[in-house]
DNA sequence: TTGAAAGCGCTAACAC
DNA sequence: GTGTTAGCGCTTTCAA
């Protein structure tokens, strides 16, 4: 900019002025001064300085996006989905998106230092299992809104986990199924909790007998899982619930092997009702919920809290029940 | 830091080497000061400013990750891939990874500021349809490496789409297919036209009648594309090539309710061989590529490039046949 | 072993 | 309408 000033013959404080205004708006710099320092700027294919913007505003216009402890999966389509959206809604405010990915070995103090190193503004929080514990960092002065799971103290936006539970437990209950497995997470998140609970106590009051199990973090089959499918028929259960449709999908990859038929033998619902870019195998009976939407208004809030607003600790999105040809 | 610096009595630029190191990896503060200051480090739980840093050190330690024209959809198999890797790959160079993604609106200078702001020292470019003409930017003196299509003057991660397609040529052409549609792409890449040229010379070769259409830009089935798949059993194509895994899919979707069934009446091929990560339909035949070697590679080399070392301009990957159910 | 000076690129607040 | 000053947080060069 020293150059442009130069070669535009004023001083740097105008040329700044002339190119970016002035604080209050007022008319600076005459029209005659402007067009030279713009032309100068031109002609020395001027860019401005992100960074030095960012050291004197302290606001780098740089928003973060953290899953915890696996690195970002973006091949998983819950994560997709939310990416995509807070990737097009940065862009509506004018933001960059960076991607944090930690890993295991990736101790808590590291995860905090470059969280809080000044390179980003605020901070997309979507818990997954095994985040590390982030007290640390909601301690922080860095603004952070949670999506999907609520976060003690935190901003977070959420989706009716209680309601989606009690309408898929009605629907199976209605189709007849009184014995009820139910694949839990792996974690204990307050969203998936709520989903279980939820589940079971409307399947309990609607008569159902509920067994709960855990796959993998990754969602896959465990032993007992197997075992508990292919018991004899008047004792293995008749539908399966799983807290998140990935799992749903990975348990109907399995069925035919385990020679069970679906619905057949089998009624599958999952929840979160993501569809994936390419159609899968199986129309699943799930829970929808408008993902897009609460990415879009995590953006949102956290913009607002950057701006010094105040907003809900809470925002709740409402679900609805999609039906299938898997139960 | 000052406030360190203050609180362990020693000048600011004393603490600095103290946490730090100094240029030369000399000795410079005693043992007894560091420890010092540390400790003070500790107690006001001073993390370093990582904007302060790119703006002295002239590197932000951020590398752009941008896909060109429409928004980055990361729902897209191909792209969750590739941002997988590189997100890992940066993770291991202790780098950060921006997400740009652009939209129509957006002027190519919008862009261009953007990139060239000094926000990030590199970037990784995967061209696609619809990118806007980058000239200008690979102008700059913005480090770039392109992945999966090469641009003429800018280091280029390929895989070798013309071996690809020479073997799914030769697959049909064993497999007896005379009549073969191939879905190309609607944007002219290099990568893409290689494909297109190599199936249909190898095709060719082989005593193969060829029929290029192209689905619209997100591969959905055409009206004259469905015209020439419904034409009578004698004339119409018995095997369809597209030139992404994706496009092959939407087709298979389609293919029922033409009244095909696959791969008795039709056989279809991709290219890519991205498994995504909810099983589909149908299992592919395709060409598969190590697309995670691709990416890992991409970032290897920017970081070289960012090091001032010389790098290859191209990079060539091998792909290899996969045969699948649909052809 | 430590301190002082200078500067990375930019702009609010204040003179003139 | 324009220029001067000072400072965002840090580090490299040089002198003590």
């Amino acid at each position: 900019m020293s150059d442009v000033a130069r070669l535009a013959g004023v001083n740097r404080v105008t040329a700044s002025v002339a190119l970016n205004g002035s604080p209050r708006g007022g008319t600076r710099v005459s029209e005659a001064t402007r067009q030279r320092v713009l032309k100068a700027a031109r002609e020395l294919g001027y860019t401005p300085s992100a960074i030095a913007l960012a050291l004197r505003n302290q606001r780098t216009n740089i928003i973060g996006f953290y899953t915890g402890h696996e690195r970002l999966n973006t091949h998983d389509p819950f994560t997709a989905t939310v990416l995509n959206s807070l990737q097009a809604c940065c862009h509506k405010h004018r933001q960059d998106l960076l991607m944090f990915g930690s890993y295991e070995r990736d101790s808590v103090e590291e995860i905090y230092a470059s969280l809080s190193s000044g390179k980003i503004d605020g901070l997309i929080f979507l818990p997954s299992p095994r985040s590390p514990e982030m007290d640390q960092l909601l301690d922080s002065h860095l603004p952070v809104v949670a999506i999907a799971n609520s976060v003690p103290n935190v901003v977070s936006v959420l989706v009716d986990d209680e309601s989606g539970s009690h309408l898929l437990a009605q629907y199976l209950a209605q189709k007849g199924h009184r014995r009820v497995m139910y694949r839990a997470d792996t974690d204990d998140h307050a969203s998936t909790r709520c989903r279980q609970d939820a589940f079971i106590k409307t399947g309990k009051t609607l008569g159902m007998d509920i067994v709960v199990t855990h796959g993998d973090w990754e969602g896959n089959l465990q032993p007992e899982e197997i075992a508990l499918l292919t018991s004899p028929p008047g004792l293995r259960p008749t539908a399966v619930a799983c807290w998140l449709d990935l799992h749903a999908y990975f348990l109907l990859d399995q069925c035919p092997r385990l020679g069970l038929q679906v619905p057949r033998d089998l009624a599958v619902v999952g929840f979160d009702g993501i569809l994936p870019r390419i159609r899968p195998a199986h129309s699943l009976t799930t829970i929808r919920a408008p993902w897009a939407a609460v990415a879009e208004t995590a953006v949102d809030l956290l913009m607002a809290l950057l701006n010094g607003e105040d907003v809900a600790q809470k925002t709740v999105f409402p679900v609805e029940l999609v039906i299938g040809e898997t139960a």
